[in-house]
RNA sequence: CGGGAUGUAGCGCAGCCUGGUAGCGCACCUGCUUGGGGUGCAGGUGGUCGUGGGUUCAAAUCCCGCCAUCCCGACCA
């Protein structure tokens, strides 16, 4: 039986699926509102995802070639402004910092919403020759975008990220890192979040200030919306002409290199969350959950459990770790069993170890996985590799669930009027046919709230009208109301 | 930044209409009990009622301003 009190702080996601999101990130200690808003304090619980996505994302990051650095928080007005297109995007949503120390600062100061402007003096300082090339550089940091409407992880003031920039000697070298990046991000958000997505170039209207060409992985939230979770930006020149970033090549030319830069932040979080919680409350992949096993001793009837159950929950326990699962012991003995399972449930652990007196009698365990809430006897000889077996099926299973949904959640659209019917009723991505023409694009934004996620690396079919207007399409794109 | 709603204990709410100095459930603490799907009983801690002003002998309650949050639009990773 499951308590209707305590069951009912969570709103169920058919509900009211905003209200679900918030819920689980705030009751499963994700995160919580800090003094200044849109500033939430993410906790360990939360923290512990970050830093397992953040440990495989940084190894492929520098599996690319890419070594990390860390460049000022604080960058002078001044160098903010040098590309003009660039300014124009972010300096709406800079903050500020116009004293230090009791004093007015001679220039204003913004705290980084991005880095290019810190970073690029800085490498054409450092770049001289072809030699030098290419230049491949990736940052953790934090930056601080003063947004108007915000929610933790999906959009905060201030996020942790990381952000790549790197120089190449020719156009082709850049628009190759700019894509092998779109790849590395499309395969991390599948292999490693679960995460299924859509992946291709931004319109003109949606790419980032300054860039030559976007490039964006989108991933299918459970209410229909699609969510950014990654962008690999081809700079072309423009940054590089910006900030004198030039070098002599082969033939002995001043030339100016070409730069990309690329970036995911914790939003991919909010992405893990909404892509595979359910109505008991997160569900994370086992690649990166903070517990990937958590083990439950149960009391027995008459006496301690301290004279079996216990010992043998912590050789278990021991066990696992040293086969470097991340497993979590629940002692606590102010809780019964059902209590822990609700709990852990609701914390998204992948499987749950059971280890009670029956159990112990019989050398055995029962193991339970999150998603299917499947229960198996398991024989404590060979625990491990069962234990990895099945957190190897429930990634698996992950990944199948929400690629099945971004499936069914993806519509081939004829016609406008189909268009808007789906858009009204189930929304999720849209694949139709558009003319090009970003006046075209705007009006389907402000008529039903879509706008164009991806235009399609290679279109599937050529040619093709527009959803809107009837003329001429190159190729469908996806369409989608995004967070 | 426009339209709507709401601010009372950590969370969810009642009290407000008809002013008289705050209550319930959950959580939390103590003890016993229970323990393989959210145990039960008893006792207890915790609130200058978002904020500033006004009316009044007296304001959570009536009046005005401000702030914050949420929802719906415009802007955004």
């Amino acid at each position: 039986m499951t308590d209707e009190r305590t069951m009912k702080e969570i709103t169920p996601r058919g509900q009211d699926f905003s209200q679900w999101y918030l819920d689980v990130v705030l009751k499963a200690e994700l995160a919580d509102y800090g003094p200044v808003k849109g500033c939430m304090v993410i906790r360990p619980y939360g923290y512990a995802v970050w830093e397992a996505m953040q440990a495989e994302m940084d190894r492929r990051i520098k599996a690319t070639g890419a070594v990390n650095a860390y460049f000022p928080l604080l960058i002078p007005k001044s160098f903010l402004e040098r590309e003009k297109e660039h300014v124009e995007g972010f300096s709406p949503e800079c903050a500020w910092v116009t004293v230090g120390g009791g004093e007015e600062l001679e220039e204003p100061l913004a705290i980084r919403p991005t880095s290019e402007a810190i970073i690029c003096p800085m490498l054409a300082k450092w770049v001289r020759s072809w030699r030098d090339l290419p230049v491949m550089i990736n940052q953790w940091a934090n930056i601080v975008r003063w947004e108007k409407v915000t929610r933790p992880f999906l959009r905060t003031t201030e996020f942790l990220w990381q952000e790549g920039h790197t120089l190449h000697a020719t156009a082709e070298e850049g628009e190759e890192e700019t894509l092998r990046i779109l790849d590395m991000y499309r395969r991390f958000s599948e292999e490693v979040l679960a995460m299924p997505v859509v992946w291709g170039r931004k319109t003109e209207s949606q790419k980032f200030a300054g860039a030559l060409r976007t490039y964006a992985i989108e991933a299918l939230m459970g209410d229909g919306k699609a969510l950014q979770a990654g962008t690999s930006h081809n700079l072309g020149q423009h940054f590089a002409t910006a900030y004198g970033i030039e070098f002599l090549d082969r033939d002995q030319r001043r030339v100016l290199p070409w730069s990309t830069s690329w970036g995911t932040s914790t939003r991919m979080i909010g992405g893990l969350v909404m892509t595979h919680g359910d109505d008991s409350g997160l569900v994370f992949p086992p690649s990166v959950a903070p517990y990937q096993v958590v083990v439950v001793p149960i009391p027995p009837r008459k006496g301690d459990w301290n004279e079996a159950v216990l010992p043998k929950a912590r050789g278990v326990v021991e066990t696992l770790r040293a086969e470097g699962v991340r497993v979590h012991l629940d002692d606590r003995d102010t809780q019964q069993p059902g209590y822990k399972y609700a709990d852990w449930e609701m914390r998204g652990v992948p499987l749950r170890l059971e280890v009670g007196p029956k159990d112990v009698e019989k050398d055995q365990c029962v193991l339970v996985r999150r998603d299917s809430r499947e229960k198996a006897f398991t024989p404590l000889a060979g625990l491990a590799g069962a234990v990895r077996e099945a957190l190897a099926a429930v990634q698996a299973a992950l990944l199948a669930g929400a690629r099945r949904r971004l499936e069914e959640g993806t519509t081939r659209v004829a016609g406008y009027d189909q268009f808007k019917e789906v858009m009204e009723d189930k929304r999720g991505f849209l694949v139709a046919g558009w003319c090009g023409d970003a006046a075209c694009e705007a009006r389907i934004k402000e008529e039903t709230r879509a706008t164009i996620r991806v235009v399609p690396l290679e279109g599937e079919e050529k040619g093709g009208a527009c959803v809107r207007c009837g003329r001429p399409s190159d190729q469908p794109v996806y369409f989608a109301q995004a967070y």
